[in-house]
DNA sequence: CAGTCATAGTTGAGCGCTCAACAAAGGGCT
DNA sequence: AGCCCTTTGTTGAGCGCTCAACTATGACTG
């Protein structure tokens, strides 16, 4: 399958010189947020990010499962994360009662410090960098666009793929159900 | 100078969700062409992206310097990433006789059958995941956006700004002179 | 209830990147 | 020439991420 196509669909000139500009744009936009909390705040943005997910929720604890959800990562990046951060004192760890293999992270008060004081930094960079510099025009577009290439991303993406192809072989075996649509490609 | 700001100016709420969406989609695309290229091709992206710059370069050449800002990559990360290329016979490096300092980087035909045969899915990966996705307004709204923030970016960011830094001490010293303009590109 | 599969989370190896230190050579200036 | 500063490129340590195993518990089914 996808072995062979006879004429790839090249990019044209334009398409290849938005993909360049894009991908430079968002390796220095990363570069330099990553740049400024590791410099300012002493740790990277995927932290950042889960100490912000964890301090907006109710009681600024989640179950490890949600908390690599809602970062967008997995399980073992996750779990990796949260050890580095237990190590420095801004997250606890916690068994939950009911589901004895489910464990509970939970921002300490010196975590609840720590983003609160990476917070204003971090943001005006944000703000200079993307915010500034745009048009209100471009921004909602940009929102719109993230929107769309998100959603034309998620069903095949991450681990579910394997999941799919692993269900495929099942299907083979089991030969005809509905066969779904072939998700294209 | 921005150590302290009274209040610093939060994202709104609309501004919010359109930079969530932004880093989400990123992310996943990242992550897509990543693995797509990683498993078909058996080489990470920036690599990739190394091999293409050889690809399209006169000769096949490029001095390691240039190489390094063409794919926007410190000096190290080109040095240790040649390394690795080299050891897969993908590339090969040539001493400079002119300077003796330099080196080339020099693509070797197993490079470009490797760069040849990886394209055309790394290109379908990207047509399918952005450019199928997007209407044609879009397209051109995404590289204009990514334009303005790759120039916002450009002056201050790398270790430019370290240089500004130091200049900013030498200039303290001996106080005013022309103080040139950045050299554009 | 036993057997089986799914789910939650951790762990260690390997890899690419960053950062700081370094060696080697060029380019001025006196 | 001799000195100093810059430029080029490499190196090794440390870090975060991925991937594949693995443990342990829950959930389902005969």
């Amino acid at each position: 399958m996808m072995a062979r196509m006879d004429e790839p669909r090249w990019l044209s000139d334009d398409e290849q010189r938005v993909w360049r500009a894009f991908r430079e744009a968002v390796g220095m936009l990363n570069a330099h947020t990553e740049t400024q909390l590791q410099r300012d705040a002493g740790m990277p943005q995927a932290y950042y990010e889960v100490l912000v997910e964890l301090s907006e929720s109710p009681d600024q604890v989640m179950r490890m499962s949600d908390l690599a959800i809602a970062t967008g990562s997995s399980r073992s990046r996750l779990s990796h994360a949260v050890a580095k951060l237990e190590a420095k004192g801004w997250v606890r760890r916690e068994a939950c009662p009911t589901d004895k293999r489910g464990a509970f992270a939970h921002l300490t008060p010196a975590g609840f410090d720590a983003i609160k004081a990476a917070a204003p930094g971090h943001v005006e960079a944000v703000r200079a960098a993307v915010f500034d510099q745009l048009t209100p025009d471009q921004v909602r577009m940009l929102g719109e666009i993230s929107e769309t290439i998100r959603a034309g991303l998620t069903p095949q993406c991450p681990e579910v793929e394997r999941r799919l192809a692993a269900e495929d072989e099942d299907a083979q075996a089991d030969a005809g159900d509905g066969g779904d649509t072939g998700r294209a490609a």
